[in-house]
DNA sequence: CTGAAAGCGCTTACAG
DNA sequence: CTGAAAGCGCTTACAG
């Protein structure tokens, strides 16, 4: 019988069919957990990301479902808010569970211990957005500091001299990525890179708003501010229009991520594709291929960010 | 051994101590899916929404993650994109799962059957957000007529005395209940309701942007609009400032959910708060007294919105 | 080809 | 109080 429920193909048609229709009519449950625990695999495959709420995530996390859907894999999502603690607390309940693997985006100051834990137990890892000094993992990411070098070298080519960084942190390789590419376009073109100039921190909209005081107070006011992502170039978009400045006339503001709602922001924001879709399609699939018993080289994928131009970017007018 | 690692009282505190010492030192990995199999208990509890990109639904899940955290539950995720299929699956998977319970906010049409099914199985089902007609289970949801003539008194009271519905659909009791809120509100002081003010459909930021133009273009165009939610009025705020119209000034805009951003929105908007972490945490707590064994009552318990004014609504100003 | 038996790793009722 | 045995529902290797 369970041959017949599985499509096996040392059924014959007639029989198999009768079966299922049985099985249907009784309301037979199959029992996953059973099979798994005979099996070793479970089906599952958890996901751990910063937060799933900020859209740069769910965006990564609606095309890793659609991959996962399509091989009948039920996947265990998680936040971890950056606390190691937390995180740890999920894949230990992936090991209980026997999952078959994870993907996740790790917390700031994970171990590269941590991941080897997993790999261990026999729960393959993936790792997306961030890299882990010293793991031995596949990485699925944007070259991030590209990204930003294009981003910056864009607002220099409008005549911008004086650029702000706003947000991020150098606790991630993201982050310090994102500054390098800042600080290396800055450089190419011999303009100062001044440490009052970057508000370190700011990594949603809140914050971003938050900050538009800062920004504005600063000495010899930047013309234009090169934002760690989309959320915190719409929130300094908001709290510039509230001051009265309108961004793309008064200050140029890039993002990062081109975020669904970046085209629709007031003004349109110019930002950095950021590949979200690619990364959650090739990580799903590098998982399954490891879960298939394809070997895979640890290592980073680097996808190539593209400037996508908008209205928040104009000519730098000097005040 | 599995006594002490589940810290019962009949074991020793040393004893305990020891054997838990050991097993972290050989890497012992408690296999939960052999222990639910003995149980029938497993510890996970499903969640399925309409979409967790929604920032409505996001900010239900984060309740709802707070409080199955703090009872050590599990929680898969899902997403049914209003596809009664997909939901069915889900289900599906849960019983498979041996799932505890699962909290959902139903697709658009699903059965009283469905739902029967999951409970006929052993599956506790609890409602966020919609109700299903003929289902006997717990809802917790938002008031939402009282919730919209909330916002429509408030435009009238401002003098606005064409007013427009955007968004939203007949096919969930929350579409029927906000319609039904803005009409009865109209009604009340004897202003008109018009079919074609009402613009059904859009529920996203992109949607509320696309409706600006047909907005605009309304014989007897309204000063007012009452939106189905937040999205779908901040969406609208960034066409009509498109449009070179100021909201709060030319045109009067109130949301519905009062989702984080709406206090950052530009204009800050109007809108009536929507209880999501009331709804998250009583669905969850709702679920974990079922799951213990306490009886429940079907029936939904409204959580009552309150207005909140912010500055896009403003007195109307005739053209 | 078919059917009965063993075993995955737990928990619990039971014998000693 | 302790320890060995049964059984949860599958899958698979094996005997018939």
């Amino acid at each position: 019988m369970s041959l017949a429920l599985r499509d096996s193909p040392l059924v014959a048609d007639g029989t198999r069919e009768r079966i299922k229709a049985h099985a249907r009519e009784i309301g037979y449950i199959y029992n996953r957990r059973a099979a798994s625990l005979r099996t070793s695999r479970s089906g599952i495959v958890g996901v751990v990301v910063h937060d799933i709420m900020n859209p740069f995530f769910a965006e990564i996390l609606r095309s890793i479902e659609t991959e996962l859907d399509r091989s009948r894999q039920t996947f265990i999502l998680s936040n971890h808010y950056d606390q190691v603690e937390k995180q740890r607390n999920f894949i230990d309940t992936l090991l209980q569970l026997g999952a078959d693997g994870v993907i996740m985006s790790p917390a700031i100051g994970t171990p590269a211990a941590d991941i080897r834990v997993a790999e261990d137990n026999g729960l393959p890892v993936v790792l997306i957005a961030r890299s882990v000094e010293g793991a031995d993992v596949p990485v699925f990411r944007g070259d991030d500091a590209y990204g930003t070098a294009l981003a910056t070298d864009h607002l220099i080519a409008l005549g911008h001299r004086r650029i702000a960084m706003i947000g991020g942190t150098d606790q991630t390789s993201t982050g310090r990525d994102r500054y390098q590419g800042y600080v290396n376009a800055m450089k190419k073109v011999g303009l100062p890179v001044r440490a009052d100039w970057r508000i370190v921190g700011p990594r949603t909209k809140q914050a971003g708003f938050d900050a538009t005081r800062r920004f504005l107070d600063l000495s010899d006011r930047p013309t234009a501010a090169v934002c760690w992502n989309d959320l915190v170039a719409i929130g300094l978009m908001n709290g510039l229009n509230r001051a009265g400045l309108l961004p793309g006339r008064d200050v140029s503001v890039t993002g990062y991520d081109d975020l669904e709602e970046a085209a629709i922001a007031m003004p349109a924001l110019t930002t950095v594709w950021n590949g979200q879709r690619e990364v959650g399609r090739r990580a799903a699939n590098a998982l399954l291929d490891r879960l298939n018993g394809i070997e895979m080289h640890g290592g980073q994928e680097l996808i190539r960010p593209e400037l996508h131009v908008r209205q928040s970017t104009g000519p730098a007018r000097e005040r």
